[in-house]
DNA sequence: ATATTTTTCGACCGTCGGTCAAGTGCATTT
DNA sequence: AAATGCACTTGACCGACGGTCGAAAAATAT
């Protein structure tokens, strides 16, 4: 059973292989002897941290979200600072990790079906929602408590907002061009602000999210 | 090379093999062989007709839309019928096939980590959402026109409605309560009637989707 | 009847995820 | 110092899988 000791340091140290196996190569196509040898190990080491190949790639995608889900956290009790400008913050720290990590995917890998992606999109688009959403809704029902935003379900705005935003920024699983990206986007803030009554303008930062290339 | 004459008759065997199969098992666990067998033929003639064991998945997915994307492009063309009733007939249409196609997986197959059906699903949401994409813009264009609807962005709004009622009711991609599913697609139906100004009421016919089970 | 093409097939191959018994070093006990 | 126990490491090994192949059978053409 491995301990929180020193074991981090290997339990890192595959997943840190895989992470640069990715950079690379789709996972469907890095085998588990290929992680041991990148992390420098025995192929049956990995088995001793972990039960299989995609608890491996469940845990990279875990460690990837630990940063922005605090941030996401804290920003939740920060209750003096305006609602939208949580918000901002919120999506802010999510692009400086994680999206980059899925990104690095699809423009290196030879673009064969994105099948191949679909473990990796499907974890991200899981994580990501389950996890921001309790956060989100904490920020939006406070929001709508200031007079704010008028809307009467908090947390099925904020799963929506979460959804549309994922799917649309993880290009491969619904791949479109820029431009149309960015039509959604804008679509989106059109009908949030509509539909919850704040000033046209006031979730524009949200379609700066679609800057990171 | 298959022809498309009666060679028909076994790439559709394999197909309704994989079908019959797919209720039981998750992808992963269902080899080719095993194909071959419920079809009543040899492993290798599976190979004469689909180049890889993802070729069939993909292909049966494709089959099982031909019949609802044709409907919706139907839809898209009747003018003299209301936009709203389109829609609704739109989504009804979907729900005889494909969903209940991909719902019967998740009952069924014990609940191991939802990452074995990935592919499944991913597949699916691609599919459903880039083929009806069009055929629901088209129909919500035409509401706009005829000053049913009040939005500026009809491509992006078809694509959001889409996006949240297929990951949503695919309960596997972001498991929920059907309670919580259920808020979710009331908090949807609300935005869009106060985001696109149509009278409160119009679009409920979107919460039944959630009947299915 | 013969030649030619299309279709069928299962034995076979390489690879993979995962297991396991054997081993290594290290701290603690005796 | 020797023995014991324990956390950890390892690569040979296993069963299963996706996919290939050449040969045979069926269908078709001549």
């Amino acid at each position: 059973m491995p301990d929180t000791k020193k074991n981090e340091k290997k339990y890192h140290l595959i997943l840190d292989a895989l992470q640069l196996l990715l950079e690379e190569k789709k996972i469907q196509n890095i085998s588990v002897s290929e992680i041991a040898q990148k992390a420098g190990i025995g192929k049956g080491s990995i088995y001793y941290y972990f039960p299989s190949k995609d608890a491996i790639l469940d845990a990279l995608i875990e460690r990837s979200y630990e940063q922005p889900l605090l941030t996401a956290k804290n920003l939740a009790a920060q209750t003096e600072i305006s609602p939208f400008t949580r918000m901002a913050m919120l999506f802010q720290a999510c692009q400086n990790s994680s999206i980059a990590f899925i990104k690095q995917n699809d423009s290196s890998s030879d673009n064969t079906s994105a099948q191949d992606l679909a473990f990796l999109h499907q974890k991200y688009l899981t994580h990501v929602v389950s996890e921001l959403k309790p956060a989100l809704t904490e920020i939006i029902k406070q929001g709508i408590e200031n007079g704010d935003i008028h809307f009467d379900y908090p947390a099925a705005l904020a799963e929506i907002v979460l959804i549309i935003i994922t799917v649309k920024l993880d290009n491969s699983l619904l791949p479109t061009t820029p431009a149309e990206t960015d039509d959604t986007l804008r679509g989106l803030i059109s009908l949030l602000e509509k539909g919850t009554e704040v000033a046209p303008g006031t979730l524009s930062y949200l379609s700066l999210t679609s800057y990171i290339k």
